[in-house]
DNA sequence: TCTTTATTTGGCAAATAAGCCAAATAAAGA
DNA sequence: TCTTTATTTGGCTTATTTGCCAAATAAAGA
């Protein structure tokens, strides 16, 4: 039970990781392809230390990795089933707008 | 761009409530049937006002839903791609336990 | 109505995470 | 070699989260 645990942990700092806006945000961006520290200090607008603290979590979780090529360090996904991922959890929160509205709709409260 | 912001936000919810090694737990059991909040707590080894929270937290984020019949507070998942969540994250698990076994292996390590 | 049982809430102390600045590193170019 | 540029690390403060206790709630049963 103990393997289970340790299972478990790691399982959880995956979604730990995807667990920030900021992240999410880098992590998205990172759908369209690979991108430099620089890039993604523009896209996230925070401070370059900052920055650089988040992709770290996001690459001892696995969700990303990153290599070395002339003067930057470029990141891309590494967790191959994000794509599912955010579809998923996308598709449940417009559900859950549809389901609030008809909700409201059928109150009348507008 | 900020209903985007809204979004990224909605959606980090959702996995920063997986993200806590209590609640995957919890959660991960719950997928063989709904349980009531004592089942939970015996699963979780936690004080019942903290699994309560915890319980709280995942069913804000819609991970999970709750219904109240007879005596007791059942609950069940309410994320439906929770599964394919799950299977993929342990595929990714599994996939980096094996590189590093190969690398142990390669460096003749042990 | 009074208890009992199941669950949630409030409040607080301890642990953890976030974000910024400054300093370190590392590699490329002059 | 000395600078410059890109990125990471250390350290510190502030904010957030966790987990427990005690108290509140709510509904069922005596």
């Amino acid at each position: 039970m103990d393997a289970y645990r340790e299972y478990i942990e790691a399982q959880a700092k995956i979604f730990k990781a995807l667990g920030h806006p900021t992240r999410l945000l880098m992590v998205d961006a990172l759908r369209t392809g690979e991108k430099c520290v620089c890039e993604l200090q523009t896209i996230a607008g925070a401070d370059m230390s900052t920055v650089s603290k988040h992709l770290s979590i996001l690459r001892e979780a696995g969700v990303v990795s990153s290599e070395k090529r002339g003067t930057n360090i470029y990141y891309s996904i590494s967790l191959c089933c994000l794509d599912s991922f955010l579809a998923c959890s996308s598709a449940m929160l417009q559900s859950r707008i549809l389901q609030q509205y008809s909700m409201i709709q059928s109150n009348q409260k507008d």
